[in-house]
DNA sequence: AACTGAACCAACCGCACGCAG
DNA sequence: TCTGCGTGCGGTTGGTTCAGT
C-alpha cells in the first residue's frame, strides 16, 4: 500500500483561503491543469496536490455553473442514474458546468429523498411496494415527471463489484410493476469487458448514453453537450 | 433568544486504473 | 512482465447553516 500523499504534516487541511484560491488560479491560468503531485509546491501551496486537483475542479474552474439545478438538469440526474448507477463522474460529464462532486452531493440531498417521496427506489429506479406513496401531487407530479419514468435498473452498485458493465434492463424489467409505463429503456447492450476498459470504451459508453437521451429523453432535454 | 436536529456542501480518504520506465 | 507514480473516482466525514420547537 503506497504511502497517502497527504499525510505531511507542513499541509494545510480544510477550509481554503481567498489567498490560497488565487494561488492556484493563478498558477493554473499560466502552467494549465496536471503535474498535480508537484503543483502545490510551484504554487506556494501548503497542499497536498490531491486537495489542489479537487478545489480547482469541484470550486475554482472558471466553467463551473453555480447555483440550484433545474429541472431538467434533476431528470436527466435521475435518468443517467438509472442507467449508470453511481457513476457519478460519467453522469456529471453529461452536465455541463457540474461537478461529479455536485451532482453526488445534490443526488444525496435532494434526489434520493424526492424519490423516495414518490415512492420510488432510488437504488434501483423501481416502484417500492412497501413504501408509502403521498397523494401529495407535488411529490408526484412536476419535477421529475419523466425521471419516474425511468424505471430501469441501477446499473452498477460501484466500481469493482459492476465492472464497467452498464444496466441490465432486461433483467429489471421483467418484474416490472404496472406504474411506470412509457420509457423504452430496454438497455440490453453488451459493454466490454473492465479488463478492456479504455478510453475507447468510455466513449462507446458516452455514445450509448447519447443515444439512450435521444430514444428517451423530451426534447427539451436534448442536445446535451460531451 | 436559546437550543436541537436536519440538511447541505466542501473537503478528505482510500482504492483502482493507466502509463512509463 | 513487473513496479511505482500520478491521477481520477466514489464513499465518507465534518463544519456550517437552516428550520423547528
Amino acid at each position: 500500500m503506497r504511502k497517502p500523499c497527504c499525510d505531511r504534516q507542513d499541509t494545510n487541511k480544510g477550509a481554503w483561503s481567498k489567498q490560497e484560491d488565487q494561488k492556484l488560479i493563478d498558477y493554473i491560468r499560466t502552467h494549465g491543469e496536471g503535474g498535480w503531485r508537484t503543483l502545490p509546491q510551484a504554487a506556494g501551496l501548503l497542499r497536498c496536490g490531491k486537495s489542489c486537483r479537487l478545489r480547482w475542479i469541484n470550486y475554482l474552474r472558471p466553467d463551473l455553473k453555480r447555483g440550484n439545478f433545474a429541472e431538467d438538469e434533476e431528470d436527466l440526474i435521475i435518468k443517467l442514474h438509472a442507467l449508470l448507477g453511481n457513476r457519478w463522474s460519467l453522469i456529471a460529464g453529461r452536465l455541463p458546468g457540474r461537478t461529479d462532486n455536485e451532482v453526488k452531493n445534490y443526488w444525496n440531498s435532494h434526489l434520493k429523498r424526492k424519490l423516495i417521496n414518490m415512492g420510488i427506489d432510488p437504488n434501483n429506479h423501481r416502484l417500492s411496494h412497501n413504501l408509502f406513496r403521498p397523494q401529495n401531487p407535488d411529490a408526484s407530479g412536476s419535477a421529475t415527471s419523466s425521471a419516474s419514468k425511468s424505471h430501469a435498473c441501477e446499473a452498477a452498485k460501484s466500481r469493482g463489484g459492476d465492472n464497467d458493465q452498464v444496466s441490465d434492463a432486461g433483467s429489471c424489467l421483467e418484474d416490472e410493476p404496472s406504474g411506470l409505463p412509457d420509457l423504452n429503456l430496454d438497455l440490453t447492450m453488451t459493454i466490454p469487458s473492465p479488463s478492456n476498459a479504455t478510453v475507447e470504451n468510455e466513449a462507446k459508453l458516452n455514445e450509448f448514453i447519447v443515444s439512450k437521451e435521444l430514444e428517451c429523453a423530451p426534447s427539451s432535454m436534448l442536445p446535451l453537450s460531451s
